[in-house]
Order: C-alpha cells, then structure tokens, then sequence
RNA sequence: GGUGAGGUAGCUCAGUCGGCUAGAGCGAGGGUCUCAUAAUCCCUAGGUCGGGAGUUCGAUUCUCCCCCUCACCA
C-alpha cells in the first residue's frame, strides 16, 4: 500500500554556498525521502532557492549584477553540490518565479478576504542618500544601553541586549555610512490572534511535532504578535498586488515557504516524468487539498521554527489548504564542539569536504549515526568522525562483506538453502525495527541495528571458523547467512549510503528489492556467488580528516563583509550569535572563571621521552593530546627522572594552548605541569582520556 | 528577567509507568585468531544517574527548591 507524499527541506538562501551546517537538513531530509521510496511510496522532494529580500538585492548590486543573475549563479552551485552529497531533490526551483508570484498573491487575497490584514503605519529608520528604509541588518551604530561600538540595528553582540533600530545611538547606514532618519510607513500585518485557535490545534495535532518543538511553539501562541508582511522599495521581490498597499512588496518570508507549493506545481507541470505530470488544479487536488491522499512534510532547522510552526499554518489555513502532516525540526550543526567559525578554521563548505577527497557518502552516514527526532545540536568533531567511520564502516561492515567474499570465493560454486537461526534472527528482527526508526527520524537507531547484525555475523564466523573447511556443508550455511545478513544491512543502510549498498548487494550476485516490505526477506533471493569485490571503505587517518578544517593562519578569514538577513530558510547554523563576553575586569591578583578557562589545561599520555643534549634539565617528551598529530614539549623535569623511559605511558597534564616556544632549538608546543625542587611531573589517572579537558 | 528543553561512565546516548549488582556503542588498557582493510574475537571501566530537601519500606526514576547548559523571547 504505497503512499504519496510531498516532502521539502527549507529553501537555501540564495546568496552564498552550502556548507556542512546545511547539509545536516539536507541529508536528513534525503535520508527520510530515500527511505520512504525504497518502500515503495510515491514521494516528491521539492526544494528551492529562496531568492528574494533586501540581501539578495544589496549584495547582487555589489557583485554589478541583477539579481535574478545573481540568484541564478548560487541556485545553480547549491543544486550541483546537493546533487554531489547524494540528495536527490526532484526539482531545485526558485522562489522567483511565475508560479510562486501567482501563488503569493493567492495567499495574501486569501487573508485580506478573510480580514486577516490590516494596516499600521510604523516608523523606522531611513537612509536620505540610499533613499531607503533600512532594515535592522543595515543599521550599525553604539549599544544604547552598554555603550559598544559598530553593533547591528537589532541586538548587541556585547552585552546581548535587543533593541529597536531607532534606541541606537549615532545610528549609521551600513551601505554608505551616512546617519539615517526617522520616517513613517504603512505596512500590512497579519492579525495572527484571530487564527490563534486553528493554529493551536494543528500545533497540538498528533505526529505534527515533536514533543520539545510543540512546547517552545505553544508559548509563543500565548502572546501572539501580529506579523508585518510587507517592505518597501526598493526591494528584491513580488509587488504587493493589492490597491491598498500601493508600491509595497511582499516580505520574503511570506514567498518563501510559499515556494514549497509552487516548486511542487512547477514540477509537475514541466518537469516530472511524462507519465506523471499533473496540470496545477490536479497538483492542487492531489497534494495540497484538505482530505488530498498524500503526506506533506517539512524538514526545517530550529532557527526558522516561528515561520513555519506559526505563521505557515495561518497562511495555508486562511487559503482553504492542508496544514502539514509533520514538521521535522533539527538543531544547528557545531563543529569540534563549536559554532562553526570562519576564524577558526571550522567553517566547512560543501567544497571543501568534496575537494577533501572524503566520500560524501561518509558525511551521510555520520550524521545519520547522530541524528534523532529532536532539536539537539550535532556536532562533527573531526575525531569522533573517524572513529565513527574507522570502527563501524571499515572495521566492522565493510570488513566483514571483505572476508565472507573471500570464503564465499573459496567454498565454490553457488550457495543456496536456509540461513542459521541466530543471524536470520538478528538480521530479520533489525529490519523489522529499522523501518519504524526510519519514520521516526531515529537514525541512530537504525545504524544501530546494521551494526547489530554486523557484530552477529562478525562473531559467528569467529567462532566457527569456516576458513578451516570453507565448502563444508555448515560453512557454506554461515557464509549464505552471512551474505543474507549483509543483504539486510544493505537494504537497511540504502537511505543513507546509497552506492555502497547496491554494491555490497551486488558483490553477492543479489539485488536490493524494489519494496521493502513486511514480507521482505533478505535470506530469499538469487543464490549467493562471489560476483564483484565488495565495496570498500579505507579507514581514515588523522590527516586526511584534518583537511576539512582549514589552518585560520594559512586562510585568514578575508569574508567580505556580507549582509545577511537575520533568520532565512537555511541559513541554519550559519548566524553566530557571540554569547556577550565578560565586562568588568577582575581585581589584580585575583583572576576571573574566564580567566581560568583561557588557560586550556589537558590530559596527555607520554609516548616518548628522551634527554635533550647537552641540557641538564631538560627532557624532550612526545605527548598525545587527543589530538591529530603528537605533540612535542620540552620540560625542565630532567634532574628527577635520570631514565626519561619511565615517563613513557604516563598521564600528565599539560597547557594546551601556550604560545609554542624554541628551547634549545626544538619548539615546545605547550607545557606541563610539574611541582617541587627539583620539579617532578603531576601525574594522572589512567582512566582519563588523553585530550580531556582538566577543570 | 520570562518561556521551553536538558543535565546518566572520557565521548555519544539508552533506560527506570519507584525496587535485585544503572546499560550500549565508541575511546582507553590487557589478551587472541589469521578468512578479512594491522581488521575480527575475548576480558577489563567501579559513574554520589547536576546539588539539596521532601514523599515512600525503598528514588537515579515522583514533588519542591537551587545550580549549570542550550534555545527562543522581552
């Protein structure tokens, strides 16, 4: 019984490169869309550039273009590294196009009907030499209440307060310095308290949300505000089409989940299959009715929840549509447990993970071992990757379809009969819970279960050592069930690593099946035959993964100084609100908690320790600090340990983040930590870790 | 400051509708096989389940207070 359904990811912005933060919504979404055609539902993965705002428009006349040119080079770069990550979207539209304007204005006559819109005349700051009003994104001037300079019109990024743009003092326009005035304008809002209810019960609506989400959202329809949907001119968007509104545009967070619906028109007008395509009033009737026999879900990231869980509601009620079935809301993508940070090295494009010659494949898997249905944050730490990749992929399931080819070659000819009890067991049951983890977005789960199975057969064969007598009537059996088992694993990993798994199918001589449903059984199929080497993952090294993050000092971060606007569809994990730092400086003599955790003291094994020659003192140590590469520190501790060696082993303390310093011609990258006359080294633990962090 | 979500082994997390010795994977340490990608397999981790109080025969699991983290908002 297949399902129709038409899922999207937000809309990238148009006005810059996808990077690792956005594939995070990307893969997940992808992840779920695969899963849900390999079951053999009809599904519809509709994504687009959103194009429009005072952004695109700003940065486009920078770049001496158009914008729609402008916007035109990004969409076509975002879609051709999505398509390079494995995410099969079934179109890759825009929000600047026929279909959407017509749509937009459906939807603003939709809630003008309704009397939904209203109009209020709002003051705000205008540019004189621009001759525009100015967003708060385009005011910079001093922090009203702390005093810092050069903020943005909207909040301080010292002391974190928020403010309106006209509270700023010495308030300047961002685009040509000059200082702006106050002047009025008529807007449209939406009235949004009247809609409350209808909103309340779609959030409260079972399966829409997820329990966290339904929280945060149902405290914000306790104090609704009204919702400003227009901007003036000069703007980068639909015209206001309403003689109420003369020479106002269409805000672009109204457009631009809008572009949801007419990126799904668009595609099936003029894109789909010849035998599918579907006129707009069939599209309509089919997806977006109330009562139409089809699914719709939305992947978006936690930083644009608002649009979607409030204000997307009220527009698709107000114009007589289907509210969504699902919003999956993810959290933000951190990298080596930060924000990623041009400074530091951590901002990692789409590029630079393909030019790093990783497959993308890898990236997909990782974030599915780490993501569940909630909005927690998911971190890429670079070690926790290759471990991740190293131990369950190389070591285990790539490992394993290795050796049961190799046996499978050697027990010759074809194998056919019934599996073993305990592997079909494992291999039966994971697939049956894997298909509700799917559904539920619990990835982990699911790559849980493949690791499950693998372990079971790893073991197995352990154990009965079929490389004693490989075409023995019992290992025969275990190779078919470990080839059966490797059949699941396939099937179950297909979402997430789409290659790799037809391979590993294809190495048996067997096939992934078209469904796979309830009735599927991976132990039923062609015989199994050693057809083709299975796929291969080469474990990674430190260095390899280290290319992902570029060396701050090598690049420095010459971003040019880019406008962006405050909360775009997936801009995700992009905004870095700096958390406002420390004012007061503490009492000489005493230092602060920040002060304290400036100084990164760590946890470091000793690999190697030797004299430094002709230094009494000093002692050349070779540390692992958790880190890619050992390190190298020179310490005065020599006169305490005549046989350096048996420091080797040891677990010591050390300063992490010293500036590196020559000593006798070898540089010391840090320092560690030592008492007493002569000094001796402060041991450690050996439980902890090398690379903890000493508080 | 308000609202929401959290704080369980070095890391990522599971779990307890209150109850015997709180779990998994990874990492780390030791051992083992050799079919396989120096892979596999076996053993080892003694964590006040954020802190305190209360309810209870008994709380990590319920209630209250506090601390801390994250997010959104003012």
């Amino acid at each position: 019984m297949s399902e129709k359904l038409l899922v999207t990811s937000a809309l990238p912005y148009a006005n810059g490169s996808i990077h690792l933060g956005h594939l995070v919504e990307y893969i997940q979404t992808d992840v779920y869309v695969r899963y849900r055609r390999s079951l053999g539902d009809d599904v519809t993965y509709v994504c687009a550039a959103d194009s429009h705002g005072t952004p695109i428009e700003v940065n486009a006349a920078k770049a001496g273009v158009s914008p729609r040119e402008f916007v035109e080079r990004y969409r076509k770069e975002q879609h051709a590294d999505f398509q390079r990550f494995g995410v099969d979207f079934s179109t890759y539209y825009t929000t600047d196009s026929e279909e959407n304007r017509k749509w937009a204005w459906r939807i603003w006559d939709a809630l003008k009907s309704r009397g939904l819109i209203y109009k209020k005349s709002v003051e705000q700051l205008f540019c004189e030499k621009d001759v525009r009003f100015l967003p708060d994104r385009f005011v910079k001037g001093t922090c009203p209440k702390c005093g810092t300079a050069d903020q943005y019109g909207d909040v301080c990024e010292k002391c974190g307060t928020t403010y309106d743009p006209r509270e700023l003092k010495e308030p300047r326009c961002a685009l040509c310095g000059t200082s702006p005035v106050v002047r009025a304008s008529e807007h449209a809002y939406v009235d949004l308290k009247k809609v409350e209810p209808a909103i309340r019960a779609w959030v409260e609506g079972e399966g829409h949300l997820d329990a966290a989400v339904r929280e945060q959202v149902k405290g914000w329809l306790d104090d609704l505000q009204d919702w400003c949907i227009t901007r003036d001119a000069p703007y980068f968007g639909f015209p206001v089409n309403d003689p109420e509104f003369p020479g106002k545009f269409i805000y672009v967070w109204l457009d631009a989940p809008i572009g949801y619906l007419s990126s799904g028109e668009r595609y099936f007008a003029a894109e789909a299959p010849a035998g599918e395509r579907l006129d707009p009033a069939a599209y309509e009737a089919a997806y977006l009715a109330p009562g139409s026999p089809s699914r719709l879900e939305h992947f978006i990231g936690k930083d644009i929840l608002r649009f979607h869980a409030v204000f997307w509601p009220a527009m698709l009620g107000a114009a007589g549509l289907k509210l969504p079935h699902r919003l999956a809301v993810h959290g933000h993508l951190t990298v080596n447990g930060e924000k990623m940070s041009k400074s530091r090295g951590t901002f990692v494009t789409a590029r630079t993970y393909l030019d790093s010659g990783l497959d993308p494949q890898l990236l997909r898997y990782y974030y599915a071992a780490n993501l569940g249905p909630g909005v927690s944050d998911l971190d890429l730490s670079l070690e926790e990757f290759r471990n991740r990749i190293n131990a369950d992929l190389a070591n285990n399931v790539a490992n394993l379809a290795s050796r049961v080819f190799a046996l499978v070659e050697r027990a010759g000819g074809e194998l056919t009969g019934d599996p073993e009890e305990g592997i079909a067991g494992v291999a039966r049951e994971a697939l049956r819970l894997a298909r509700p983890a799917y559904q539920a977005l619990e990835y982990r789960e699911v790559v849980r279960l493949v690791n499950q199975v693998a372990d079971v057969c790893n073991k197995q064969l352990q154990v009965a050592k079929p490389w004693e007598a490989p075409s023995s009537p019992a290992s025969r059996r275990l190779l078919l069930s470990c080839a059966g088992a490797l059949r699941a694993i396939a099937v179950m990993l297909w979402p997430v690593m789409p290659v790799f798994a037809d391979d590993l199918c294809a190495a048996f001589g067997q096939v992934r099946p078209g469904s796979w449903g309830i009735d599927f059984d991976p132990f039923v199929g062609p015989p199994v035959v050693a057809r083709a080497k299975p796929p291969q993952i080469a474990r990674l090294d430190a260095k390899q993964v280290a290319k992902l993050v570029a060396d701050p000092a090598a690049e420095p971060a010459a971003e040019p100084p880019r406008v962006s606007r405050a909360a775009s569809p997936a801009e995700t994990a992009s905004k870095a609100s700096a958390k406002p730092a420390a004012a007061a400086p503490p009492p000489p003599g005493i230092i602060g908690y920040d002060d304290f955790l400036r100084v990164e003291l760590k946890v470091a094994l000793v690999r190697a320790a030797v004299r430094v020659p002709k230094a009494d003192k000093l002692l050349q140590l070779t540390v692992d600090v958790g880190e890619p590469e050992p390190r190298t520190i020179v310490a005065g501790v020599a006169v305490s340990y005549p046989e350096p060696e048996a420091l080797v082993g040891r677990r010591i303390v050390v300063v992490a983040n010293l500036e590196p310093r020559p000593l006798r011609g070898i540089t010391s990258q840090g320092m560690l930590l030592a008492a007493g006359d002569p000094p001796r080294v402060l041991f450690v633990d050996d439980g902890v870790a090398p690379g903890t962090r000493v508080k």
